[in-house]
DNA sequence: AATGCGGGGCG
DNA sequence: CGCCCAGCATT
């Protein structure tokens, strides 16, 4: 077996090498044949990094192939209907992401005549990027000595410098970002970046480090302490408040389900939802609210979703319009949704888990 | 049931 | 600035 540089180094007693150890471990474990590492193109990473926001490697997979099939390049994004994109994204979670992701689009076949910025301040001027996203597409695109700060890397990071207090602080994340500065690499900055993603995601894991196959255990100061999983420190946690809603299921004679249109902001926003109905008399409320005559209505098992900053507890109801009342619906907003022929809309995914339970 | 995961927007 | 918000998968 070849013997690498920094073992060499080991043995004449230099001084270690964060990035050549990291590197050198990538080249023998790290990550090559991820969907967004073949044909490299600031347009793919681009794509992959905002899916990867807040999302396992995993679950993006598939929608990523999906996507680049449907939209193989920034100006087929930027011409498609947003109501396509979300469609594309619904499952995933975080659809501001996809709306600033489609209007970041736009504006690079406008203004940027369909060629993204490589500089970290332009790239961070477009909506839906911030500091760790540009950085991870300067230096996995454009191959530039950018330092990019995601979960994995916070806990990396964390470890070797054993900062036992909690990354979501500022200061605490202001002084990880010098340390990631720091041990940056001046060559082969694409490689570094994926190998540090590398090593959080597959051995420097939260519960359960394999510090034996770490590269950097013998200098990394959680290593050392006996109990890497102490680091880094844990979010301060409160309980989450608790609050409850009934989703009507409105059902017409050819089985079509009223769907009405989310405002852009806030909860599933833009997505297509459920007529939510806080009052009692929900017969009273469906002649009121959409001029529709309900015949029948059943409550269905109430079940859970949580969000980062509260349960919600979904009950759904379901009900049918009489035949009379059926194509008075004039209010943008509002469609009928036919089940078996599903359009090209973005559902949440409580609503999609409703829908399935009406056909099953 | 609890935890982790980047960035935007607001006051 | 500091604080709040958002939806999944995983544990």
């Amino acid at each position: 077996m070849k013997e690498g540089v920094n073992s060499i180094k080991k043995k004449r007693g230099e001084k270690f090498s964060f990035s050549t150890a990291v590197l050198s471990w990538f080249d023998r474990h790290g990550r090559k044949d991820l969907p967004w590492q073949q044909s490299v193109t600031a347009y793919r990473v681009y794509v992959s990094e905002i899916m990867l926001q807040q999302t396992q490697v995993s679950t993006v997979i598939p929608y990523f192939h999906r996507f680049m099939e449907v939209f193989p390049d920034v100006n087929c994004l930027a011409a498609a209907p947003l109501d396509h994109v979300l469609h594309l994204w619904t499952g995933l979670g975080y659809y501001a992401r996809a709306r600033n992701l489609h209007k970041t689009a736009q504006l690079i076949a406008a203004q940027y005549r369909g060629f993204f910025p490589s500089s970290s301040e332009q790239l961070q001027s477009l909506p839906g990027v911030g500091r760790s996203t540009a950085g991870a597409i300067c230096a996995i695109a454009f191959n530039q000595a950018e330092p990019i700060l995601d979960g994995n890397v916070k806990r990396v990071l964390s470890r070797f410098y054993g900062v036992s207090d909690w990354p979501g602080n500022k200061k605490i994340e202001e002084k990880l970002w010098t340390y990631a500065k720091a041990c940056l690499p001046l060559f082969r900055c694409r490689d570094y970046t994926q190998a540090m993603m590398d090593l959080g995601a597959l051995l420097c894991t939260r519960t359960q480090p394999h510090c034996e196959g770490c590269p950097l255990k013998l200098s990394c100061l959680a290593f050392q302490s006996g109990e890497p999983a102490r680091f880094p420190g844990t979010k301060p946690k409160k309980t989450l408040p608790v609050r409850q809603v009934n989703l009507l299921v409105i059902e017409n004679e050819k089985g079509e389900i009223l769907l009405q249109q989310r405002p852009s902001m806030g909860i599933w926003g833009g997505l297509w939802s459920l007529p939510e109905c806080e009052e009692n008399d929900l017969v009273m409320w469906c002649q009121k609210k959409f001029n529709l005559a309900i015949k029948q209505a059943k409550e269905l098992s109430v079940f859970r979703h949580t969000f980062s900053h509260f349960h919600l507890d979904i009950k759904p109801i379901r009900a049918k319009v009489s035949s009379q009342a059926l194509c008075v619906m004039e209010d943008q907003g509002l469609i009928w949704y036919d089940a078996n022929a599903p359009q090209s809309v973005g559902l949440p995914k409580p609503i999609c888990r409703i829908l399935k339970m009406i056909e099953g």
